[in-house]
DNA sequence: TTATTGGTGTTAAATCATGTTAAATACAAA
DNA sequence: TTTGTATTTAACATGATTTAACACCAATAA
């Protein structure tokens, strides 16, 4: 069970990480809201914890970000005392659940666990996806369908994850950007679209899927 | 899956709405048991919660209301603490579950998915439609007859989507508009009418399928 | 009744988003 | 460096959505 924690304080954050090593979670302790979100990108996490206040940026908006291209994560705020909006915008974004500083670590056990049990998270991150009749490996890039193989590029896989781990659910455009492009430009864009050909190429030989577009909004990977 | 909310006391009240409707519920939030009462009779819902302790007509009051016309509905009742007795009678009307206040937003999920999963509610947001002669189906967008077929756009099938998971009644202009186009103003509408035209034109090949207008309202997709 | 107003029906043009291909550039390996 | 591959940019094609224009109809008041 791998855990994203993001923790400015330092004195916080190490207690936080001993804690939950502790506990059997393999943990990476970010210092910033940006670091945190680069780590979720290039990683693959099953829980992500974050503080609201941090530099650079701010938790609410690195979970805006998460729930861009992750809609099923578990997200835990941790809040300042008394900050009753921060509950509030939390959940808007899509919180599972938060925990009012100071709090017991036996608490965020609690909730974590509580957590973890309702949304039956699959410990093991996904590397294999299944699209129709074809597999696709994220590790080795390979696209099968039959014993007929497709090596992807980089470029190529990373965007066939997103859309395969959000299968059958819109995903928006500019989160897509992004996770994959690091920035939603114009010209991202356009580069983007040239890659939705492509993958719709390598996709073709099963009828039955689909790479959908919703005009002004973003993509769907589709399985009929 | 609609939901009734009853609560006075504002924060917690907006905080449960926000969380909900993150979760994927439609709200709809009192600020008193008279209100709420209302809002029931007038409404259709799947699920009932309610404070017990509210300004004008408390919760239990409410609850016995509630069960007199409809025995199935699942009610979940939220106490401050340490009141036993509430609990009791609570269960006596016809609760399904209670809440101690303070309570985790997972705690009040977890009860809320165990008593919809117990009582079998069905919610599942239908896919495909029946239209006179016609069958649509919104994942695809594909509306066909008799072999013949229109891959609709985006927003054209949601327009019809609306419109079939209300045929025979009435919808509101206005609520249309922000569903499909998230804003009411003059020019989306008249956008809307646009589409409302193509809609017409996909549906004139069976003649007993009809989009009439409620002028001054709104529009109503008609199956003679 | 008629005039007036505002809502709706319809079509076409304008705008904007996406699809697609090919050329240009960047990058990495040899 | 050269060569091969990945990615971006450019150009053009198509499709979706909005706006504009005008016709018509319903409701209302004079």
């Amino acid at each position: 069970m791998k855990v994203l924690l993001a923790e400015d304080d330092p004195n916080l954050g190490l207690l936080l990480n001993q804690f939950l090593r502790a506990k059997g979670f393999e943990t990476t302790l970010c210092p910033d809201g940006e670091i945190a979100y680069d780590r979720f990108i290039n990683g693959s996490y099953n829980f992500v914890i974050l503080d609201v206040m941090m530099p650079k940026k701010d938790g609410f908006s690195v979970a805006k970000d998460i729930r861009g291209i992750d809609k099923e994560i578990p997200i835990l705020f941790l809040t300042a005392k008394g900050m009753k909006e921060d509950k509030l915008k939390g959940f808007e974004i899509g919180a599972d659940d938060y925990l009012t500083k100071p709090f017991s670590m036996e608490e965020l056990l609690a909730r974590m666990n509580a957590i973890i049990k309702r949304s039956g998270i699959e410990v093991e991150d996904k590397k294999e996806f299944a699209i129709g009749s074809y597999s696709f490996n994220y590790d080795t890039r390979i696209l099968s369908l039959n014993g007929e193989e497709d090596k992807l590029t980089t470029k190529e896989s990373e965007l066939l994850k997103i859309l395969c781990k959000n299968k059958g659910k819109e995903v928006d455009r500019n989160d897509m950007l992004k996770a994959v492009w690091g920035d939603d430009n114009y010209f991202n864009g356009r580069s983007m679209d040239v890659y939705i050909t492509k993958l719709r190429k390598y996709l073709k030989k099963d009828e039955s899927v689909e790479i959908v577009n919703i005009h002004g909004k973003g993509f769907k990977l589709m399985v009929n």
